[in-house]
DNA sequence: TAAACTTAGTCAAGTTGGTTGACTACTCGT
DNA sequence: ACGAGTAGTCAACCAACTTGACTAAGTTTA
């Protein structure tokens, strides 16, 4: 059958998050959403980011994007400070429960890649990685992708 | 690297119905939102669904589910009929507008799937639809992927 | 170096897409 | 033929956003 890949993706991808989701939960990170995956990898690559760069990055207002980091901050994830040379700004940085509970999702998704490469092997599996990456940079066109809310 | 093909399955998904969105956009079907994509691909299957079924389908409630139709009603996608047998109860069909924005969609994901055999080849992506639809199945674990909001 | 402009964040109100709960009308099994 | 269950509606509420007006701090320019 042809024309069904896309939704393969979509797929797999969802049943993979949910999978995380289901694991995070029992070790104790049981009370993030789904829009807060983009918080935690945007700020993991950008550890002293603004609110107004964060809403910016995930298509939401500055105010939006105040909100989520508040509720993150609330539950200990997240942390403000004041900017270092600006006094209108404050930074936003992962606190060590925010690095954990990144930390956690990456290995769970080692953990999946390992057990991919059991059912597929190592050849396989770098074939599809490879292509995969092939196709995604073709789709997005040169334009920046902005991994934003899927899970 | 290790552990980004979950995030790799995302950005492609996400940038191949970017692309379809914005082509649906220019071709009359601007007024569709990604959770109706999934109304359009359970009638597709379903064509004699009650909004109830669709919000199971869906995982909203039914008072959603009926909201979903409704709006999708008065666009011109689908039409609600009586049930033939059950008096309490009306199907929702997708009109001729609907199907042809279905068509559009399976028309646009087929070209994408030229595009990419055109990019790594046929043989490669033979591999990659077998590897993913493996995968998939593994993820999900036998249940049934329910293929919900994600676009 | 002061006036004009821009930017980070806040406050408040409105919109949207859902929720729960209570209800009516109908169906079905016994 | 009646009691339990089901399809859909109405109404009130809630969460995650939005837009718009504002303050305070920074930047540019003449």
């Amino acid at each position: 059958m042809s024309g069904e890949l896309p939704a393969l993706l979509a797929v797999t991808f969802r049943a993979v998050m949910d999978h995380v989701h289901t694991r995070l939960a029992a070790e104790g990170f049981g009370d993030v959403r789904p829009a807060h995956g983009f918080v935690f990898q945007y700020l993991s690559f950008h550890p002293e980011a603004t609110a107004v760069e964060l809403g910016e990055h995930l298509g939401v207002t500055k105010q939006a994007a105040v909100q989520l980091v508040d509720e993150l901050a609330r539950r200990g994830y997240v942390e403000r400070r004041p900017h270092p040379t600006d006094r209108r700004s404050r930074v936003v940085a992962l606190t060590a429960r925010g690095w954990a509970c990144v930390e956690r999702v990456t290995a769970l998704w080692r953990e999946t890649e390992r057990r991919w490469a059991e059912l597929i092997g190592e050849d396989r599996l770098g074939a599809l990685r490879e292509d995969l990456t092939a196709l995604a940079a073709d789709a997005a066109g040169g334009r920046p992708v902005p991994l934003r809310p899927l899970w």
